[in-house]
DNA sequence: CTTCATACGTAGCTACGCTACTTGTCGAAC
DNA sequence: GTTCGACAAGTAGCGTAGCTACGTATGAAG
């Protein structure tokens, strides 16, 4: 799909694959691609500079520790990360009403 | 809602309006937000670039007129504005999916 | 005669995702 | 023993596109 379309909804989705547990950068890569069947394949300089934003926020924590020689920044979500994600899901329920009421098939084009 | 959600977004709405009839600008921003009951307000610096972008794009036609000693220019969908605004509705069922996915509830979160 | 709704428009800002790049380890292939 | 690809992190700079804040002008209402 077109990725720039995202705008707007990518923390939501980053705190939404961290609310399942603790994952490392490039894991939360891997896993937007595999829950989403391979539509979303994100570049890292789009996640990573994400994650920094969140972290600013205190959104979400980071570790680092080393697995097998290779350093790892492994992100969890806060309390507050928490609450940012109910309202993203809040946020997102209004704004997927509001516009499949244009967008969606069978929506009131002047109802008969 | 949070306005700036819609990135990427606002040429489907724009074109969806269009659909129903041509209109003009100002009308444009009443109908969406008509449609939307008040959730989406936009400015005019943000739906005159829009259509002027739309028309440069060949997906609408406009046409000065003179209404009660007020200029008005109407827009209207083209051929090419039909094909685009399938090609959006597409892209918006996409959209939704993947990212419903994620964020609506009951999704699968490591499904049991 | 001032104010508000109608109607158009642009300049400049900002947010944010993307491209392209760099650095480094490890395992496998050759 | 070197090269190549997966793993893992990061930044600089760009482009897109919506928003803020203006400016202009008419007609109706008070």
């Amino acid at each position: 799909m077109k990725a720039q379309a995202l705008h707007g909804h990518l923390d939501a989705l980053l705190l939404a694959v961290l609310e399942q547990g603790a994952l490392h950068g490039y894991a939360i890569i891997e896993a937007l691609r595999a829950r989403s069947d391979g539509s979303l394949d994100l570049p890292t300089g789009t996640i990573y500079p994400a994650l920094r934003r969140l972290e600013r926020a205190g959104h979400v924590a980071s570790t680092w520790s080393t697995v097998s020689g290779r350093e790892r920044r492994t992100y969890q979500l806060t309390d507050s990360g928490r609450r940012a994600l109910a309202g993203e899901r809040a946020g997102w329920r209004e704004f997927q009403l509001t516009v499949g009421r244009f967008l969606d098939p069978g929506s009131p084009p002047t109802p008969a």
